[in-house]
DNA sequence: CTGTTAGCGCATTCAT
DNA sequence: ATGAATGCGCTAACAG
């Protein structure tokens, strides 16, 4: 059997009900596998169903039901696959709720005019996941209803998972001043971060612990700030390095990204590891450990798994907020 | 004034249309900034809006204008700027059209999974941007009523915006052939695409391309598959050359992340552009630029500033199909 | 210019 | 177990 609606459009619940003899309550209780339907009735809806190729209006759903059933996963960045291994762990944590994630890429003038403007589709999703990006001001005095969940980023007012980067800044320290030597000179490689109310100073918070541990322990840092690339590390460490001063090198890359390309630069100049140079950055990206990069790891898998836990328990009923600080562990390679 | 519903949730068009002693349709009209409304009228509607921080519900709207005003931009991977190019170029030339692109990328068997039922929020866009990825088998007999634009793919039965891969790899082999040496060894670093039915083949074509043309050249060709990362490529073309030949190496590698790493692992090895080794590869991402990488040159914002033209036409009542062919350029740099 | 009304497709009481 | 009726919030005729 065909269908036969000329209308050119999608059969509705009422055309499924009509079909198969029953009230559209009964076809919603198939469809959504709630409430009591007989077994012969329910095979009957089925095949009506599977016929026409109905598939439910997510819209007429929503409105009546008030949930969206989808959540809102906004990044700053399509380009590097740290946000990619995130999306992947909210998912998997999440598709037991059946639950679909939509991406939102904050990543140009656009995006943020969209943003700011409460119809954006954002706002329609059931919740939505913040990653390495500040609300300091997009809200101001009006808070949406909607339930808003950190990732990578620490606000007292909303649920976040998190690292303590300044203490990043630290690890970092101690690890090259361990690995330095007299004559080292001491080098920061970050990312300059764009001053809009979405920066989650990330790299800001890295830079100062440090450089307050440098300072603390009466070294001087030459920083220098690159393109969140993949080789904007390598362009960095070129400039840094301009003079060579046969004096060792120690320095610290914000992140592996970043880490990647300084440690190009340094292959390309012939320069050894523990020999010539010592590097550390963050992260732990599968790229990394390739090149033998010494990195400090973020527990990159948790954050998704976590902040997903997070909507399920708050969807569950959860009222408190849930501030979670995730612990990082430097790992040594051969830089 | 305050809002003065204890319902806990957002005011509706009825609440504003009450506050401001004004019919819904008033209401709407203002909000849609459509049809005729008074300056007085509209004024005051707003500052009621204002006070209440009403928005529309995106929901109710679609369900009876029976449009979204949303896109899907629908990509496999996340870690790689090409598909960030495309989707800020879709986005510059929609903002005008008020249209929202969404992200949904396709990297994992869950994706994959809710792609596939018809009830996935994808279809409930009014259009699907379909990167790099094919659709052979998942609509199957029954097409979705949505306007489907395939970027970086080729298919007759939808619009599209594409390259032509194989001759891509037929440029890659006569640039190889000019560089090379009698001695030369002519390896192919490219990526093995999943067998399922999103793959689009942009890579083998490029291979078969580049290997047919060596093929009628008389050239023998050492293919080396590599994960699709920054170094990827290293770790291949380090298993490409374990046993160091002497020989003049020529490489074609089939996109600009993997031919970042081939570079990496040259210069470590300390081999020399033109003298040691050629090496071409495609896309001419900013990143291949810093390295001095010869590429062939995609007009990767061209796929996204075209294909947004292609669904605007259609809006705007286009009934044909457009197939589109960019033409590439090949780049020469240090490689 | 403005208000009334009829759906949009579905979930959900409330009867039966 | 099942159907009829109500409403979700909004747009789009249609009247005035």
């Amino acid at each position: 059997m065909e269908t036969d609606h000329r209308k050119n459009s999608y059969p509705t619940i009422k055309d499924i009900a009509k079909l198969s003899n029953v009230g559209i309550a009964t076809v919603s209780r198939v469809i959504n596998n709630s409430g009591k339907v007989s077994e012969s009735t329910k095979k009957r809806v089925l095949e009506v169903i599977e016929e026409t190729g109905y598939s439910p209006n997510l819209n007429a759903r929503s409105l009546s039901s008030k949930k969206s059933y989808s959540l809102s996963y906004v990044v700053p960045d399509m380009g590097n696959s740290f946000y990619g291994i995130i999306y992947s762990s909210l998912e998997s944590t999440l598709i037991k709720s059946n639950y679909r994630t939509i991406v939102f890429p904050l990543i140009n003038d656009f995006d943020l005019q969209k943003i700011k403007q409460k119809t954006d589709l954002i706002y329609q999703t059931d919740g939505v996941f913040l990653t390495s990006l500040s609300v300091s001001k997009i809200f101001r005095s009006k808070i949406p209803h909607k339930k808003i969940i950190l990732i990578d980023t620490a606000d007292s007012r909303f649920d976040s998972v998190y690292i303590d980067n300044y203490k990043v800044g630290q690890m970092a320290g101690e690890y090259l001043l361990k690995n330095s030597r007299p004559d080292s000179l001491f080098y920061l490689v970050t990312f300059k971060e764009l001053e809009n109310e979405f920066t989650s100073n990330v790299f800001s918070k890295r830079d100062k612990g440090f450089t307050d541990f440098m300072k603390s322990h009466g070294k001087n840092v030459k920083i220098t700030y690159a393109d969140l690339m993949w080789n904007g590390g390598y362009e960095a460490m070129k400039k840094s390095l301009k003079r060579k001063t046969g004096n060792y090198i120690s320095v610290f890359s914000a992140c592996d990204m970043l880490g990647l390309g300084v440690k190009m630069f340094m292959d390309k100049k012939g320069l050894v590891p523990k020999k010539d140079y010592s590097l550390i950055s963050v992260d732990d990206l599968p790229q990394g450990e390739m090149s033998g990069l010494s990195t400090i790891k973020q527990p990159i898998e948790n954050f998704g798994k976590i902040a997903a836990e997070m909507f399920v328990s708050y969807s569950e009923g959860r009222k408190n907020l849930i501030h979670k600080e995730l612990k990082c562990k430097l790992i040594e390679r051969e830089t």
